[in-house]
DNA sequence: AATGAATGAGGATTCATTCAT
DNA sequence: AATGAATGAATCCTCATTCAT
């Protein structure tokens, strides 16, 4: 047996389920829900299977757990930035953006892979995800929309289809990069991606001259 | 039992595989692959569990022909579509996207969800969607915008990126429509939603007057 | 790898459920429910763990099927004895006992234990031999009790608490095989038990005379 | 926190493992040996799992101290009562099943459930029971019904097997106290049921006239 | 070609037991 | 003496796959 050291014993209670749930979407981002092995998860997070159960109830806790810890402080930062922002929409928009562009490349860029994924098994995260990130998320694109027209910088735009087109370039990058781009030759510039959605989407929004 | 005509045989055994693939990708698109069970692919399809494997050597390849089935001929509809378009390129973009469209309501519509879903997990799988879907799909677009751009009638931009903005609402509505929808109050109407979206895309591309 | 003789697959699919109740209702009988390992019993019942599962939904509903399966026919066979026979009612008690003192002995001896062990893990199985055993066995013997007070054999007593006295030597017989006679000296003798037990019981049943 | 004086603790500390003890017979009498978690009978017990190990060994040896503390001072209580009693055997035995009626209903009536339950699993309690209560039990009663014999109440009879009969409906009112009754409609009336076996019993018992 | 009974590897989960504090 | 976090062996159960018929 491994000589094991004392320092397990420091480690404290309270850090071990945000250790687990970094583990768990490490696993879960390379192979999925079902493909991931528990055994994997607490390999990954330094401890035994049997502790995993010590936080999480069981599979379906953890991956709950794991969506909603890596997803609400986030949202909350973006709204938050947005909530405080003055100055041209156009430029709003661009801090939202890049700041997305950010978390795709991030541990965090694998959760929209994830859920939808499961979306059809985890019923309860389906809604949770629905509710406290989609909604959250595009009422937060949709209230810049209105406040641009408002002010006369955009030109008036069907709001709701509209910021689902604003974030899906966004979305699509982390899938990507979350899925197929470990098999293709060169990776996604997100950033210049990012930019070229930028320029084409403030060219479309933009208020005709008076 | 009623006698069977030989050709009636003779035609059921040629359409076993696509009937089978046809029940795979309904159980596919409901559960994913891993909570996918043979056992309810074989029911659906109306045949033995056994007489899956008379057609498809595994899961694993009966996942795969279910998605070369289903996005080949596609595809190629879509590239016999553009090669022989006549007109603006503004609206050869439009007609591009609306049959898209229609594929996103369609059975077809699940399949980039599973492959995100299982990319991980199926490199052969991933490296066929990436050369024989991704790259020609984006070929296709990245093609149209350059005839644009050559024509005088979209402005010069990144042409890769901004295919993949002008993909981007198309796919993640697919996805949407195969994870969160059924979750979701009211459905989303693709079609208003393409609308919408090619109104910013033409005018995010159109060409300064001179 | 074992040879496979061709007869495993001769042996009927409905031989299958009986064999798999006979090894299960050895196995709990030896280590109660918690104790047996449902690998052992497919192994006695010479199948695989898998096999079990084609039969019976778990380990629960196999003990249940085994308490089901043991005991129903007895009971039948019980009644339909008590229902025909002819003579003075001390006699039907004396056959009835002698009959029961025969369970006793068999596999079936064991099932009184696996009830009162699991009674309060498995609620459905303890109204099940409520009602369909205990309720029949106490109401057989009561009628007999009735018969022979009416006529005139028996002195008047409280019928339901007499039929548990009937019934009491029996059932602890069959206990005592079952749990603690292997680690005696000497087994019990069910029968000369019997024998000693229906002589204290004429007696004390016995109408005075007149 | 309160001040606690040193001698609290000392009987604390010494009055644990009874403490531990009934908590543990309360669990193992609902759910069984195999079925109880420590955790469950610690918790009851107002102490930690941990502690439960600094005074019994494991489980095995918990639910042995249980059946040994629970029952040798009933024994040794009865086996007094039978020594000091002078007058009529019946009245004897009378006393002493009514005595043994008390026990049905207390913590300790679930005793025998528990021993007869796990006699298969655990051949030192089996052997202890066998030796320490049985025949201590049924040697008891059997003294008792030779002095009967001996004093010319009682007619001849095969002394062990009737002292089994004897406490058969005690020990079954006991098994059905803790195993079926809870789902029967009405409770058993142990001391009717007690005063119709006396009835028969002594009866049965009774000594030709000369 | 078709069946479906049988298999057994694989993984989630439980819980008695340990031991650093 | 007491704790309770951590462990990992043990076992139930599922389901892709095989193969005799």
């Amino acid at each position: 047996m491994a000589a094991r050291s004392p320092s397990r014993w420091r480690r404290r209670k309270e850090a071990r389920p945000a250790e687990i749930v970094d583990a768990a979407l490490t696993s879960f981002a390379a192979r999925g829900f079902a493909a991931t092995r528990l055994e994997d998860v607490a390999a990954r997070a330094g401890i035994s299977k049997g502790t995993l159960y010590l936080y999480f109830k069981n599979k379906e806790e953890l991956f709950e757990a794991v969506v909603r810890a890596t997803l609400l402080p986030r949202i909350e930062r973006l709204e938050a930035l947005s909530a405080t922002f003055e100055g041209p929409s156009g430029q709003l928009l661009e801090r939202l953006l890049l700041t997305l562009a950010g978390v795709v490349g991030s541990q965090a860029g694998a959760i929209p892979k994830l859920v939808i994924a499961e979306a059809g098994n985890f019923p309860e995260l389906a809604r949770f995800y629905l509710h406290e990130v989609i909604h959250r998320g595009l009422g937060l694109i949709g209230k810049i929309l209105r406040r641009g027209i408002e002010r006369g910088e955009f030109r008036t735009v069907d709001v709701d289809h509209a910021a689902f087109c604003v974030i899906a370039p966004v979305l699509l990058a982390a899938l990507w990069k979350n899925s197929l781009e470990p098999h293709a030759e060169a990776p996604l510039d997100a950033r210049a991606l990012l930019q070229e959605h930028l320029h084409l989407l403030l060219r479309g929004l933009e208020a005709p001259e008076r």
